[in-house]
DNA sequence: CTGAAAGCGCTAACAC
DNA sequence: GTGTTAGCGCTTTCAG
């Protein structure tokens, strides 16, 4: 790290003429090709750093046949750490890699998601993590297909690996939790089967009525898009035509809704109303009684989705096999707390 | 919008050898010169969009003299809305503008922080949103200085418009809430005054003290880097060796810890203590009382601060003045809820 | 108003 | 091992 304030930017023609190379030597010095010779490399490689050589990434990107330079990330909302936060954190867990981020938003608008792609292609991205809309447009697809790809939360139905919270299994362990408490009439505030996780969550919240020895048909539920907004007035409709003792929630901006309209009823928790929420801790930090909360573990979720986009660029590049297609899941843990309690008589 | 399935990306040469025009009329048409007669802009357009044609942006940011392609986004944590959040919603309100964002996390150390602000030059970036570090380096200082820049939550010290949330006002107004109340032995728990905004917030406290007839030496304090986990310490220290009948809090993790601190002190909430908490509504939209709240306004922030970064990136490209540097400041609102109440005797 | 041609800064064949 | 040279895809003088 040199202290020189850098004049208008130095390149390799520079280096190269300074030291009495060719660019091309230059390049792959600075590149760590193994064809050119150790001495000379380090005496490139400690010119450049003094000179406080910067590489030109457009360029580099631009000539290379691969670059790595920029991976995209796409995401359909911004107020919730289920997508800012894991965004966040993997643009820290990227960089180290030497890799820039592109963040974009599609508000859960197929046309506007197909347009990020769109513009992501563009700007040559080594591949990217997506959560994709509720409705993927075929040509979105296709773009998706030809380059490594990780998915978010939401699968799209494409061959590509994704990194999800096993919501299923936190969903029937909740209702058998609730079930173990006495609760027989549970509600769920959930989102649409048409989202993948959706489904996956209903699905694991009727096995676990199954379970309890519960008919899942007799399961109050509301299925909405996941808004707080949304997650308050279903809940408000819930508890006014249902005589449920318990209500588990399957989102994160929903339970901050459902959290909303349960407390505006004036239910006594966890006495007249059991309540099982979801997401982020930080959220409930201050509710007293703590709720009981499936807690989901967003830094791992980060965590693996930037590994593996990174192995599925080593795999491309290297034409390996890369990742595994499918789910890897991410056990969110159950945290009983003081917002569930015994059923009421 | 064509369903053509792109072949192999079409270029602005394919175009022009199809339409029978040089490369440079199509460059020209596709950008909106003036140059070019209306007729043949209008025919190459329609063409593009026919073939599906997107610009590489990194060609055309490469080529360009100027190119709004890139912008970069520099944050030092990942884990509060204050920036993920922000940085989002930053990121949908720019991509309508066409311009890309690029993400990077400095975790607050200015070595990291210089780096990532050499790569993103490397990117050729049009201009950046930042929330400098702690102890922001000459070299950060001058790399910063040469390009638009738009300051977010912590100012530097260079001339450059910045994005703030009027703490100092909303810290008063608290103080003086508290006051009102009948409280004169007061916590505060806050960010160093090495960060600006943690000087401005303690100015704030101060003015309140002083408004509200109390002695601002009175008021016991505990400044801590914004970590919820040192929220939480402060905060046990304070309540340990002070004799505070009320706690207010300068930040959004901070409050988090704070309040967890609070609980688990047994002390009741607001009989025998009162708390104000800092930060995004959603995180506290679960307690009961329900805390009285100093609500930051992040997609506010984060709409000013898209629209700034834009203002400078014009101001930039065309000479003119550019938007005033400077603090430009929203307000948060304090909002009065369960969590504080009467001085007890 | 339009075209030819020279790059932007770098990598990658292809020679030596 | 190293140098020469041709691009990557686009914008932009400079002529016409």
């Amino acid at each position: 790290m040199s202290g020189r304030t850098r004049r208008a930017s130095v390149g390799v023609v520079d280096l190269a003429r300074e030291l009495g190379v060719s660019t091309a030597t230059v390049s792959r010095a600075l590149n760590g090709s193994p064809a050119v010779r150790p001495e000379v490399a380090e005496r490139i490689r400690k010119h450049a750093d003094e000179r406080g050589y910067v590489p030109n990434r457009l360029a580099r990107a631009l000539s290379a046949t691969t670059s790595r330079a920029f991976v995209g990330f796409v995401i359909p909302y911004v107020d919730t750490p289920a997508y800012s936060a894991v965004a966040a954190e993997c643009a820290r867990l990227l960089s180290a890699d030497g890799t820039q981020m592109i963040l974009t938003i599609t508000e859960n608008d197929p046309e506007r998601e197909l347009q990020a792609l769109r513009e992501l292609t563009a700007s040559r991205i080594a591949g990217l993590v997506i959560s994709p809309s509720t409705h993927v447009l075929d040509d979105t697809r296709r773009l998706l297909e030809r380059q490594p790809v990780v998915e978010l939360h939401r699968a799209s139905g494409i061959a590509a690996p994704g990194v999800f919270s096993d919501d299923e299994r936190a969903m029937t362990e909740s209702v058998r939790h609730l079930a173990g408490l006495g609760h027989t009439r549970i509600g769920y505030v959930g989102t649409p089967e048409a989202l993948s996780n959706g489904a996956i969550r209903l699905r694991g919240v009727r096995h676990g009525m199954a379970d309890a020895g519960l008919d899942p048909d007799t399961l109050a539920m509301r299925l909405v898009e996941p808004t707080r907004e949304l997650g308050r007035s279903a809940t408000e409709d819930l508890l006014a035509r249902s005589d449920v003792t318990a209500v588990l929630v399957g989102g994160g901006s929903l339970s901050v809704g459902v959290a909303e309209a349960v407390r505006a009823s004036g239910r006594r928790v966890p006495a007249e109303l059991s309540l099982v929420v979801y997401g982020d801790p930080a959220w409930f930090s201050l509710a007293d009684p703590p709720p009981t909360l499936i807690r989901v573990e967003y830094a791992e979720l980060a965590r693996c989705a930037a590994r593996l986009l990174l192995e599925a660029l080593d795999a491309h590049h290297s034409g390996m096999p890369g990742p595994e297609p499918g789910p890897h899941l991410v056990v969110p843990r159950l945290v009983p707390a003081g917002s569930t309690g015994p059923a009421p008589d």
